[in-house]
RNA sequence: GCGACCGUAGCUCAAUUGGUUAGAGCGCCGGUUUGUGGUACCGGAGGUUGCGGGUUCAAUCCCCGUCGGUCGCCCCA
């Protein structure tokens, strides 16, 4: 094919989709100021070691599906595949520990090398809530709460539940992993062939394995809690204490792991089942490991990231902008028309006048544009204001600022 | 990376078991009618049926490849 597209996985956004992607970040940024977390902006690409080091050099995560390129100087640069790599960086690099804890929140597009599919672009966006420097539970708690807000306040919350868990601390998620191993080693026989290769890479994946074979011996792999120690314990407790405090309804999802050794402590995601096979709309948990294996201190973090994408799926659509379409009736009112117009705006109204048409056809071109109000600039020097959306009481609010700027 | 299904006008879709100039609605452009405001009607432009190859007297339709989409698997930082 010679005609120019898009390249696989990317999304040309516009009209309702552009409209609901654009309602969700406008929410995630209210409800993040609530909390106090600050905007912070990373570059979109990062030395390749960036990454790299934060996932682990032999992954497949890092050899296939990374976007990673040369510059002209012959560097390794890689398209940002998440954002918590990148703001680990930044903390370590710009010394941000004399502001720990902190608490930054950003959104943006990341790039993965991955097959596209509902819900899962090459090109994908993400909004990011981290909190660095701190070790409380109430962290957890805090940034769990944003999430649900956020949700909340974008009304999807009915749609997706909250799955908590915990790996707890470095010695109950060793134990945890090679009784696991243990376990399913015991069982080579029964085990699909894809959690054969888990049980060598990453065996945590086996819980979350859906192979129909696999479940039974998942339901009876040995539990984290039975190697919990009691600080770890201790620390789950006060989280799940800590939601229920803000009323943050959960459920314990004894298998949602992390792959990665970093994590510790609470992994917690926000599920819907209204997006087929990628459910999970907000994921995050407390990596307290990752900054100091990228060669910073010991650092305790936690946070989330949120698909734009799937949330913006959820959403209902946003309501049509209140715009007011101003219309000259002759062609000699044009000047007066454009004259309002102005009016209009510095009064903080959104208007608009279209640049071509006698008056019948600007009607018609105000109503294709979901117009709220069309107000009539007459020969006579009056002005007819003419509504095409609203109730009654949305109608009068709108007539009395249209009046109080025509008067 | 693997599998299934799909690809016709700007958009949403038609086109009898393969058959002659590939149609409609919406949108767009023009016109008539109407005329203080969501009118109706007429006309027009617009397609190498994703692309390439094959089978056939004949392909939108069957076969292969390729690009893209959708759904699932894998992966999920």
């Amino acid at each position: 094919m010679s005609k120019i597209q898009r390249p696989r996985g990317t999304q040309d956004m516009f009209g309702e989709t552009a409209a609901r992607f654009d309602h969700v970040v406008e929410t995630f940024n209210r409800v993040r100021k609530l909390y106090g977390f600050g905007r912070v902006d990373v570059p979109i690409f990062e030395s390749t070691a960036v990454f790299a080091r934060s996932l682990g050099e032999t992954t497949d995560v890092v050899s296939k599906e990374m976007y990673s390129f040369e510059d002209r100087g012959g560097d390794s640069l890689t398209l940002r595949p998440e954002f918590t790599a990148g703001i680990a960086r930044a903390y370590i690099e710009n010394g941000w520990q004399q502001h720990a804890p902190l608490k930054v929140a950003a959104w943006g597009p990341l790039f993965r090398y991955e097959r596209p599919q509902k819900g899962r672009f090459r090109q994908f966006h993400q909004l990011d809530a981290e909190v660095i420097g701190a070790a409380e539970p109430a962290a957890d708690v805090e940034v769990i709460a944003l999430g649900q807000q956020v949700l909340n306040e974008l009304g999807v919350a009915g749609d997706v539940t909250l799955q908590l868990n915990t790996l707890g601390d470095a010695e109950t998620r060793a134990a945890w992993r090679a009784a696991l191993v243990a376990h399913f080693s015991a069982h080579m026989d029964v085990l699909s062939a894809e959690s054969r290769e888990r049980l060598a890479k990453n065996p945590l994946r086996i819980l979350d394995s859906k192979a129909e074979g696999d479940r039974a011996l998942v339901a009876d792999a040995p539990r984290i809690d039975a190697f919990m120690t009691s600080e770890a314990g201790a620390f789950f407790d006060s989280v799940q204490k800590g939601l229920q405090a803000s009323g943050v309804a959960f459920v314990r999802a004894e298998s949602l792991v992390r792959g990665f050794d970093y994590y510790r402590h609470t992994a917690f995601e926000f599920v819907t089942d209204a997006l087929g096979a990628q459910g999970t709309v907000i994921g995050g948990g407390r990596y307290d490991g990752l900054i100091g294996s990228m060669g910073g201190p010991d650092t305790p973090a936690v946070g989330w990231a949120g698909g734009i994408e799937r949330l913006a799926m959820l959403v209902a659509a946003p309501a049509v902008g209140h715009v007011i379409a101003v219309v000259p009736d002759a062609p000699e009112m044009t000047e007066a028309a454009a004259a309002l117009l102005l009016a209009l705006r510095r009064a903080g109204l959104a208007a608009e006048m279209a640049y071509r048409g006698n008056a019948k056809r600007q009607v018609e071109i105000a109503r294709k544009r979901d117009t709220a109000a069309i107000v009539f600039v007459r020969a006579d020097g009056s002005r007819h204001v003419q509504h095409l959306t609203g109730d009654d009481a949305e109608r009068a609010a709108l007539a009395a600022a249209i009046a109080g700027v025509v008067a």
